[in-house]
DNA sequence: CTGGATGGAGAGCACCGCTCTCGTTTTCTC
DNA sequence: GAGAAAACGAGAGCGGTGCTCTCCATCCAG
């Protein structure tokens, strides 16, 4: 069972994370204040490092946090579709990666933007920060897996040596797919597909944060278009039929 | 002719901007601290503020400054190539590019990282912005004006929704043209081959943030083979030959 | 030569992360 | 149930930040 005070603190610890979230959502991660955080919950500055061991430390929580809420948000939006309709699943999964990070720019910054001055992500935060670009992989394994035709045709030859390179990605879509369909995934992705996964990924990364950080402001009218035709070609790129 | 005043203001003022580059090579654009730069040249902070009206008029001051280093570090390695080997050219450029980020993090996250809490980039920033992502450009024109011949085939036949939407990149690539031969360009890019452009130096500013940021950690053993590759396919999607 | 502009020094304000101490309250142990 | 121990809130304090204001010395122009 639990006393009076774990409950108390739990609890607590809890408010100290959300308060921290609402005014990360207003501020930016640099100017996010312990003290701020402190006053909003009417204790005094010192009182909340009864809970938090460090500034950073909070920032970590929110990192999870953020990364949590940007994989569930896609994985839901991802799920709601037919599994088959890869290149839509696609779509939807890209422009929601972009939807969050208009609604939450500090959220996004925090995750994706520079890190913070002597900040230094921990082994906690790698495991969410994946979920993202997990949705991403399991849409082009899926297209693979549901038609091994054309493969070869368009794909460049990779040496040995890129093999290699690419085993932390290779391993890690081996992993997600037996931890999503239980069973040992049935052949492995050619390189090249696991290249032009990456190199995807890159694309729709650089591309929000373009938007965002404002480096597209002079070259592009729409956002909303430029991103959307950004999005087909990339699908283009991974064989997405649709 | 110009006071002994006058000089030194001039001479403090270099001073002040050039201990302030230094300090950011060492930490980080946010914690850039107006006190130290005054330390470090002796002086009191308030002296200061007789030179720079406000931090983040010096963050400015600085964000000019280093994207003129970077657009000239890859100006100039590009200049030293033969203007025909478009590829190696390109190479080349994305090369420059990520080593100067590596060589200079602190500088690379002030230009291309989240943007500082209230900051909000001023026009004078945005000319000196265009100059990196301009080499690249001028690369692939170069190429397309070089050999006129397989362009159609592979592109995608886009709207004119999208023609109008990037006639601010258009409009930049034609001034460029302009400014460095004199003349009009002799034709426009195909919407397609702008839309690889654009794509393309969102690929490479995603891929450098990627690994400078820490994204890429658990996927790819070497970063250094993983980024000649994707630069590698880019050229591919550029039609650049070689 | 004198009056006004210029620039340096210092104190001060409000904020920050973080530490330490000091009572109080709750929990655990005997 | 009494006493020891752990947890906790509040407050003061340290060194740091950006920025403002006042005061005084210096320089330059009329």
């Amino acid at each position: 069972m639990s006393t009076a005070r774990e409950r108390a603190r739990a609890e607590l610890t809890t408010d100290i994370l959300r308060t921290a979230r609402a005014q990360l959502g207003q501020v930016g991660p640099a100017s996010l204040s312990l003290r701020a955080v402190a006053r909003d919950l009417g204790m005094v500055s010192s009182a909340v490092y009864r809970y938090v061991a460090s500034r950073d430390e909070l920032l970590t929580a929110l990192i999870v946090q953020c990364y949590d809420e940007l994989g569930a948000t896609v994985e839901e939006a991802d799920a709601a579709l037919p599994r088959l309709e890869v290149r839509r699943r696609w779509r939807t999964a890209c422009g929601r990666i972009r939807s969050w990070a208009a609604e939450h720019p500090h959220e996004y910054a925090l995750l994706y933007g520079s890190p913070v001055p002597g900040y230094q992500a921990p082994q906690a935060t790698i495991g969410p920060a994946t979920r993202p670009a997990g949705v991403l992989i399991r849409i082009v394994v899926d297209a693979q897996l549901g038609e091994p035709a054309t493969r070869i045709a368009t794909g460049r030859t990779m040496t040995a040596e890129h093999h290699d390179n690419l085993a932390g990605a290779r391993a890690f879509i081996a992993e997600d797919h037996r931890q999503l369909t239980g069973t040992a995934p049935p052949c492995e992705l050619a390189d090249d597909m696991v290249m032009r996964i990456l190199s995807s990924w890159t694309t729709v990364f650089g591309a929000v944060s373009f938007e965002l950080f404002g480096h597209l402001v002079g070259s592009v009218v729409d956002t909303d278009l430029f991103f959307g035709e950004l999005v087909e070609r990339l699908a283009d790129d991974l064989d997405l039929p649709g």
